[in-house]
DNA sequence: ACCCCGATCGTA
DNA sequence: ACGATCGGGGTT
């Protein structure tokens, strides 16, 4: 396995979710190829969770490039984002599709329904994806085309066509 | 202490 | 179309 390091993440946060499509994300005993992934980015993004300034939850958004920030959303489903760009720069891509290649595949289209199955919760909030054992992101050469959509449950920033999404 | 509401999902 | 369910963050 080709492992994604820190630089893949220390990027412009367009390209980093653009080029997690089609990468594999290694929890445990479960794998899955992404399909889907938006981008918050920036303080002037006002739906992203940092749009306020820095918080106690959010803090992790302002942090390295390369950690796992899970947060808690409608008191029942977890969300599981990757920190992207310099330190001080709050980004994150949240993952939002994974095709388990199993058989059958599972196909997990909502990043609720995905962080249910793979087992992912509060508790992975901040661990290092970079040096971590069993949570990881990895290239295994995989082409993708994608299209680029408005994001999904937000009320401000739809202009943005951040959300991307494979196309078969 | 109180209130509003959210990067969702399943059911109707 | 709507309810579940609860914590984050702002306000009193």
């Amino acid at each position: 396995m080709n492992r994604l390091d820190r630089s893949f993440f220390n990027r412009p946060t367009l390209k980093v979710a653009k080029e997690l499509l089609g990468k594999v994300l290694v929890f445990g005993e479960h794998q899955g190829i992404i399909t889907e992934t938006e981008a918050y980015i920036g303080l002037d993004d006002p739906a992203s969770h940092a749009a306020k300034g820095r918080t106690k939850r959010n803090e992790i958004m302002f942090g390295e490039a390369g950690f796992a920030y899970v947060y808690l959303i409608y008191g029942m489903y977890n969300c599981l984002n990757f920190v992207t760009e310099e330190e001080d720069f709050p980004a994150a891509v949240l993952i939002r599709g994974l095709k388990i290649m199993s058989s059958p595949p599972v196909i997990l289209d909502g990043p609720g329904k995905l962080c249910r199955f793979l087992g992912v919760t509060r508790e992975q909030n901040n661990t290092d994806i970079i040096t971590s054992e069993h949570f990881y992101v990895a290239d295994v050469g995989n082409f993708v085309n994608f299209k680029a959509t408005p994001r999904i449950g937000i009320s401000s920033g739809v202009d943005k066509l951040w959300r991307f999404i494979v196309k078969f």
